[in-house]
RNA sequence: GCGGGGGUUGCCGAGCCAGGUCAAAGGCGGUGGACUCAAGAUCCACUCCCGUAGGGGUUCGAGAGUUCGAAUCUCUCCCCCCGCACCA
């Protein structure tokens, strides 16, 4: 069977008859699911692909439901990454070539086509375009059932115009807001930088420090000392400067602040006033003294190598009790006098420090003495001690208490009075804050990176209360899926608070009061589901993005206005105004969004916020379904690793359906898929095995007269039909088609051990088309096929799923089958045990009397069971029936509503073929008086060897 | 830090939410057999331990508890993983 060229072949025939354009149909039920749509730097894998196929299984699987279903698609490109690739490929940036050259190399063969894309890329435009193209064919590929008319990216005027009302809409909730925001900044390109602009920073993250800056008084201004643990203030002891680095003075706000030169001139980023002063060596302030902002205590500054001049303030306060580092450099210092003098210090003094201990905390004397004691630290370049920092760091945290020298602080866990330090030290005008990133960075181009503060940046303020008792609203009355993600949902908004919305650089949507700023990506991608429902429209009618005017959207998304004077406004006509309206009316609102949980704290956020503050309570998101990710033979899948598969290479590689088997199979929704090649071999040939039972079917006639077999597995396949139908409801995608696939195909094996091959074509023709349905959404590709080869001339893609024939539901054929099958194994078993070779198997069933007595006590408690069985008017003596009830309920003997004799006497040669001897039933012979052992539905067994 | 999720028989991984029918699905791997000149592919059987009668024993991170009964419920401890503000 080719596969490949049967997933051509629909692919084809959907696209040509349009069956995923859904149009609207009042008299029918709508379903509207929506994936976020991908990120057009590259190509996509089989781990995107892992989302999207479940994305299209639900919307296959609602259509079987009877659901008119919309499964739109878009592309994004806001932001910096595609700016960012375009321009790494113009500065020639080998590393970013290549990869590109890679990805172009998945869908052109020729060289030279090739290297003339490659340099079309120099556009960030062209690369949008190059990628929106090929995942369009790339998911056409994949079988999905997207409706292509209503594709955008997020860089067009058209989406622009409602990215734009979006933000008005924000705006007159009053939730749009400026304010001081700190970012990493390049300040040789003068740009913002992201992640994708710094080198290495997909790797290597660069994250934005906060410290505290503390000012102490040194002659006319002040030596600012940085530090991320302002609590230790009280512990001061002296300052530290690096007698090898520059020193400058600089205006702020009114003060004299001496700082290193690096850190001055990164605060010209970070302060609104800046005025540079003189600069001075490190030496100069060494052995001179400053006032320490608490109890303007008088501490020495005295010279420190391991002082870096370019992190933070390069000025550092000494808290010797607390930091290793700092009782390491002070203990090297006092040892070394011949040093001190070269600054012309009297080594005396300078031994006469004292460590201040201000921090209460068990197992520990003097903390960071005895850690670097403990840990046999030499000396201050010991790099050990960045180990000792974080564990003395960790310890006082969690269990540190702070002294009765802390004033006000004394008595409280540092955990919980950090913040409170902090912020009494800088309202009280003895810090300030100074940024500094997490790691040296450099931009891509070999430029430093810093961090800037950025003095009118705009923000989106989540915190309001009003917005998150929506939120939570919202939440509340949600599909969640898995459940446990409500929990999560309502924790998440809870936590938002102001977010920056907008960036100075990057591909997508203006802002719309200040042109210097572009609406950043997260925020622009919140409510576009509601896009989707006109943008066909937009484009059909050719609709300009200038007609797009607010008053427009007001009506098509809200309702206000009415379509005459907007029709008039806008010179678009009052029917295709109306129609906009109306398609929006039908579709919305999203029923259901189906991405990955890495998206709950932002985008998924987001899309609820953002629909509630807009959007009146009917149009408001109706569910999230989240599945985990997939990773490769165990290991991450990524560029870097190499171990990427493109979506593209699957129909090649390993067949569509096959794929998307994997994906509905291979892990719960919830947890993380690992592809195995191995493990999908052995899907292949599993799959293949129905494939083959099917064809084998197809010709066959329908088997008419039914014998007791038959009726067995039609009984099995309507049980699990029915199951299979509520899983899917319930998202659990993967126990209803290991149900409907693998688990029947079991029932299929057995029916053949039972029958033989030869009826089973035929009884499988019987249940073919229900069964086809239930497997289309996860193989729509074969399951498309078979149900033309049956002469169908809908497809089934559109079809709608039959209601289970539970009239073949018959427990009592499977119960005597489940009997004559135990006792197949009981025999077995016996054989096994003992290497007999049989001569012949007796098979003695038990006495009328018991089964009487086991069906009138097996709904009853053990507690009454006693009881009722004695009340059962049956000749047998007293003791007997009671022996016999304790051993019922010890062995928990259930009861079953069949005849065993008969069933036996039919089933004889069925078991006589399974354990290869002759078997007698019911015989007097019985030598090793096996027969008074028997219970109803265990028989007693004589084996003859 | 904040929030979330886990630790199951050689491995991966269900089951645990609704305790018993769980020695615990399924796959992979392994062993044996069929087929074959042979290998591969395929198919069948077995795969915690013991057992010459369908049975018994010991398991589900560690420990304690609730219960007639716990992989499943409660508590404590140990270990692991994931997401978190501009990054899409």
């Amino acid at each position: 069977m080719d596969f490949q060229q049967i997933e051509k072949k629909w692919q084809e025939r959907w696209k040509e008859d349009r069956v995923f354009e859904p149009k609207v149909d009042k008299d029918k039920e709508k379903f509207f699911i929506t994936v976020p749509y991908p990120y057009m730097s590259g190509s996509l894998h089989i781990g995107h692909g892992r989302t999207f196929t479940i994305g299209d299984i639900i919307a296959r699987f609602k259509r079987l439901e009877g659901y008119n279903v919309l499964f739109p698609m878009a592309f994004h490109v806001t932001g910096t990454p595609v700016l960012a690739i375009a321009d790494a490929i113009r500065a020639g940036d080998d590393k970013v070539i290549s990869l590109y050259r890679d990805y172009v190399g998945i869908y052109e063969d020729d060289e030279k086509k090739i290297e003339e894309i490659l340099h079309s890329f120099k556009n960030p435009e062209n690369i949008a375009r190059y990628f929106a193209d090929k995942v369009i064919r790339d998911f056409i590929s994949m079988g999905y059932s997207i409706d292509w008319r209503r594709k955008f990216h997020t860089a067009e005027p058209i989406y622009n115009k409602f990215v734009e009302w979006q933000f008005k809409k924000l705006y007159g909730k009053g939730v749009i807001k400026r304010g001081k925001y700190p970012i990493t900044y390049s300040p040789v390109d003068g740009n913002p930088v992201g992640e994708d602009d710094i080198e290495d920073g997909d790797v290597n993250k660069v994250t934005i420090m906060e410290f505290t800056a503390i000012k102490f008084e040194f002659g006319d201004g002040f030596l600012v000392a940085a530090t991320l643990r302002p609590e230790t203030i009280f512990g001061v002891t002296n300052l530290w400067i690096n007698p090898n680095g520059e020193y400058c003075k600089i205006h702020v706000n009114g003060e004299k602040w001496y700082v290193s030169k690096e850190a001055a001139e990164k605060l010209r980023y970070q302060k609104e006033k800046i005025e540079m002063g003189r600069c001075l060596s490190g030496t100069y302030f060494i052995g001179k003294f400053a006032k320490e902002p608490v109890n303007s205590r008088k501490i020495p500054i005295l010279p420190a190598e391991f002082v870096d001049v370019d992190n933070a303030t390069g000025v550092v306060y000494s808290v010797p009790a607390h930091a290793p580092y700092d009782y390491q450099a002070l203990a090297d210092l006092q040892k070394n006098e011949e040093y001190l003098r070269k600054f012309g210090l009297n080594p005396q003094d300078v031994k006469k420090i004292e460590l201040i201990k201000i921090i209460d905390i068990e197992g520990y004397e003097m903390p960071a003495r005895d850690i670097c004691e403990k840990m046999k630290i030499e000396n201050q370049k010991d790099p050990q001690l960045e180990e000792a920092t974080q564990i003395i760091y960790k310890d006082e945290f969690y269990s540190g208490i702070l002294n009765e020298k802390c004033g006000e602080f004394a008595g409280m866990k540092i955990g919980e009075i950090k913040d409170e330090v902090k912020n009494w030290l800088r309202t009280t005008g003895k810090a300030d804050v100074f940024y500094e990133t997490s790691r040296k960075a450099v931009t891509r181009n070999g430029h430093k990176v810093i961090v800037a503060v950025l003095q009118d940046q705009w923000f989106i303020d989540y915190s309001q209360e009003w917005w998150k008792e929506l939120g939570h609203r919202a939440t509340s009355r949600m599909i969640f899926y898995p459940e446990k993600y409500r929990d999560m949902m309502h924790d998440i908004i809870d936590w938002l608070d102001k977010r920056p919305c907008a960036r100075k650089r990057g591909l997508g949507t203006k802002f719309p009061w200040d042109r210097e700023w572009m609406i950043e990506s997260l925020s622009d991608s919140t409510i576009y589901m509601a896009f989707y429902t006109i943008a066909h429209i937009i484009r059909e009618e050719n609709i300009t993005a200038e007609r797009l005017k607010e008053e427009l959207f007001d009506y098509v998304f809200l309702g206000k206005g009415d379509s005459k004077d907007i029709s008039e406004k806008t010179g678009i006509p009052k029917e295709v105004v109306e129609r906009m309206r109306d398609e929006f009316l039908y579709w919305y609102p999203n029923d259901l969004r189906h991405t990955a949980p890495a998206h709950m704290s932002n985008h998924l956020a987001f899309f609820i916020m953002h629909h509630v503050a807009i959007f009146p309570e009917e149009h408001w998101p109706g569910g999230i379904s989240l599945n985990g990710l997939m990773i490769r033979e165990g290991a991450k899948i990524s560029k870097s690793k190499g171990n990427v598969i493109p979506l593209a290479h699957i129909s090649e590689r390993y067949g569509v359906d096959l794929f998307r088997l994997y994906c509905a199979t291979a892990a719960d929704l919830d947890t993380v898929m690992d592809w195995k090649e191995s493990e999908v071999s052995s899907l292949r040939k599993r799959f293949q095995r129905i494939v083959a039972i099917i064809e084998e079917s197809v010709n066959s006639r329908e088997i008419d007269k039914l014998n007791h077999y038959d009726r067995w597995l039609l009984s099995r396949f309507y049980k699990r039909y029915k199951e299979s139908v509520e899983l899917m409801k319930n998202f659990r995608i993967r126990d209803a088609t290991l149900n409907m696939m693998f688990h029947f195909v079991n029932d299929i094996k057995q029916y053949e051990k039972y029958v033989g091959k030869e009826r089973r074509r035929r009884i499988i023709r019987k249940i073919l088309e229900d069964w086809l349905l239930m497997m289309s959404p996860v193989v729509p590709h074969i399951t498309e096929e078979f149900w033309h080869r049956l002469g169908h001339d809908s497809y089934i893609s559109l079809e709608k799923l039959r209601e289970a024939k539970m009239e073949y539901v018959d427990e009592r054929v499977e119960m005597e089958m489940d009997y004559v099958d135990s006792l197949i194994e009981d025999i077995k078993e016996i054989l096994e045990v003992t290497k007999l070779k049989p001569k012949g198997v007796y098979i003695y069933t038990s006495p009328a009397w018991m089964k009487e007595v086991v069906k009138k006590i097996s709904d009853a408690s053990p507690k009454d069971a006693m009881r009722i069985a004695m009340s059962v008017d049956i000749p047998v003596n007293k003791g007997e029936i009671a022996k016999f009830v304790k051993r019922v309920l010890k062995e928990k003997i259930k009861y079953m509503n069949i005849e065993e004799l008969e069933v036996l006497k039919r089933e004889k040669e069925y078991i006589e073929k399974e354990i290869g001897a002759k078997i007698f039933i019911n015989s007097d012979y019985d030598p090793k008086g096996k027969k008074k052992i028997a219970v109803p539905f265990k028989p007693a067994i004589y084996i003859e060897g």
